[in-house]
DNA sequence: CTGAAAGCGCTTACAG
DNA sequence: CTGAAAGCGCTTACAG
């Protein structure tokens, strides 16, 4: 019954427009040698039969799966979920299905895990997000079976494979620098998850703002956290307890931050009035507290849908040689309600 | 290269065991008419070749895509995200891919998304999470092409389509019943979005409650909410305004929970000291927060789990007539940090 | 309980 | 620029 439409097949564009199968699959394909009256009539076709190309048989005929497995690990909920979002919506868009695989609890052997997922799945190709874009164990077994591959935000470039990233380091300098023109020279940063590469520039740049205003930082002001939620607390925590408390926390996500704010309120700190937090990321949980959290935009979403491209477009031999294999976005920073100007 | 392992077909099992091929496809979906030494027999083979089905080739013979389609709107971000990784989960061991479809900004044409998600994915079979669990459009729909749903949480118990739920009134009625007893007797409820079941059946239990202790309800304290954090702050401002106000805030889910914990912030109220607040779900937030959420927990993820398999079993024709097509799921009420007894 | 044959709807070389 | 043939790896009737 709901079959209705799918009996047209790929002859009957062919019948229709008079010209043979290998003709359709060429136009559907988008190959450029196709006569463009001919192109015409078969497009017309097409759109009359309301034709949908069957994925399983292309799939058996060209011994390609249009799968994509898409690594991850889950310290921060928000971001990963965005990421998510936008390589699924991309993925949809231009016919492939996203393989979710998660590295979480797999400290030890996440080799085999990626052994697994190739060998069960069958992906065309590996969209690898933090910290699995750096991670030099899956990076050089999937250029040793030569899977096709984009990374997300890794710090190291030279690898082959192409990647999107943001200037994090750039985007943690100028926060500080935004904390410092509001007359915050008491600076606190809360680490992240240090196999994240994101959690080291962030903190590079964070200690180059400070440096290059001549600004000095306090012992104990860099508790080390792990992106997520509860090593943020306990980080803010040890921060409120300090006899020399700072009088601003830069958190290196928002998950942290949203922590910190959390931590302010069992210790009776108001905030900004008391002390100013800013995170890292603008994940959808910083306008999901009070106050709305002053942060730095990544464009998380398009990054992942940039990053989706790259790939469907390498996998489909679409790859345009003029467009950049390696992909620098830009940032914003987010001025929202968690930050007080001393001056 | 990384298709050492896919070249293994079945007709190298049926070789290999001494069968047919059909034999083989018979032991690998379960059938039941193969002798048992056949069986081993060919179970043996396929392990030592490691003989891993094509998925493709599966669905162009059989005219099955082996795709679910699974419909959500996002006006919670934390529960919808349980139910699909629990979904996720049981397709991918069940050899089974979603579709996932988001029909948040659709409200006029829920039924068109459908049709073309029906037309371009040739999905076996639908999973239909609230509110479109009793969509009555979606609902005739499906029916009328009679394709394989299964709803999670739907307040209609009468559709055909075999359900998975939890007694939603009843457990509200408990959360209610627990704050009274702790002294409680000015009690608000933000009502959920409307057009959820869940919204109702929590108010009602709600209600309940209040009538089975004779309590009496003020005016203005069940204010609207829609689900998520913006509409929560805005309700539970409201009840904070109020001359008359409650001593404790029952918010029908746990992200409008989570938004009276930041609106008592701003108004100065503290948690659970001055004002008690308990939820419902028991979503990654609520223990994301600072005080922990006493909410009512749902078994969200083994919801998603259940229905899943509930499709797949009817997809694959492996119903077992003894299980029952619809299904209550226990709760309980988790008791954290915010509620205060007054006793 | 088991098997031989046909076919699912495409794409891949290979010609022209 | 276009086409005829073969085949991808399974499952579906149909026999026995």
């Amino acid at each position: 019954m709901h079959k209705k439409n799918t009996n047209k097949t790929m002859q009957d564009v062919a019948r229709l427009a008079g010209v043979s199968m290998m003709t359709v699959s060429r136009v559907l394909r988008n190959e450029m040698k196709v006569r463009e009256t001919t192109r015409r009539k078969v497009q017309a076709a097409i759109k009359e039969l309301e034709y949908r190309p069957n994925i399983s048989a292309r799939s058996l005929a060209s011994a390609k799966s249009h799968l994509i497995g898409f690594l991850y690990q889950n310290p921060s909920e928000g971001y990963v979920g965005q990421l998510l979002i936008g390589a699924m919506k991309k993925a949809q868009l231009r016919d492939y299905s996203l393989v979710l695989s998660n590295l979480d609890g797999t400290k030890t052997n996440v080799s085999d895990v990626l052994k697994s997922l190739l060998e069960s799945s069958h992906v065309d190709g590996i969209i690898l997000t933090p910290p699995f874009s750096d991670s030099e164990e899956i990076l050089d077994m999937l250029q040793a079976v030569q899977l096709p591959t984009v990374r997300i935000s890794p710090e190291q470039k030279e690898c082959p494979f192409p990647f999107v990233c943001m200037d994090e380091a750039k985007a943690a300098f100028d926060m500080t620098s935004y904390l410092v023109d509001r007359g915050h020279t008491k600076i606190a940063f809360i680490k992240g998850h240090p196999d994240h590469s994101g959690s080291h520039l962030r903190y590079d740049g964070f200690m180059q703002a400070l440096a290059a205003h001549q600004i000095n930082l306090p012992d104990h002001y860099t508790p080390q956290g792990m992106f997520n939620y509860q090593s943020g607390f306990e980080a803010a925590e040890k921060l409120m307890l300090l006899a020399d408390k700072p009088t601003a926390i830069f958190a290196a996500n928002d998950d942290m931050a949203a922590a910190t704010l959390s931590a302010a309120q069992k210790h009776h700190l108001l905030v900004p009035e008391t002390i100013s937090v800013v995170g890292f990321d603008d994940a959808p949980i910083a306008t999901s507290i009070w106050p709305r959290l002053t942060t730095v935009r990544q464009p998380i979403l398009e990054m992942a849908e940039m990053a989706t491209d790259l790939l469907i477009d390498e996998l489909t031999g679409k790859r345009d040689k003029t467009k950049p294999r390696q992909n620098t976005m830009d940032y914003q920073l987010t001025i929202r309600d968690t930050v007080q100007s001393l001056n």
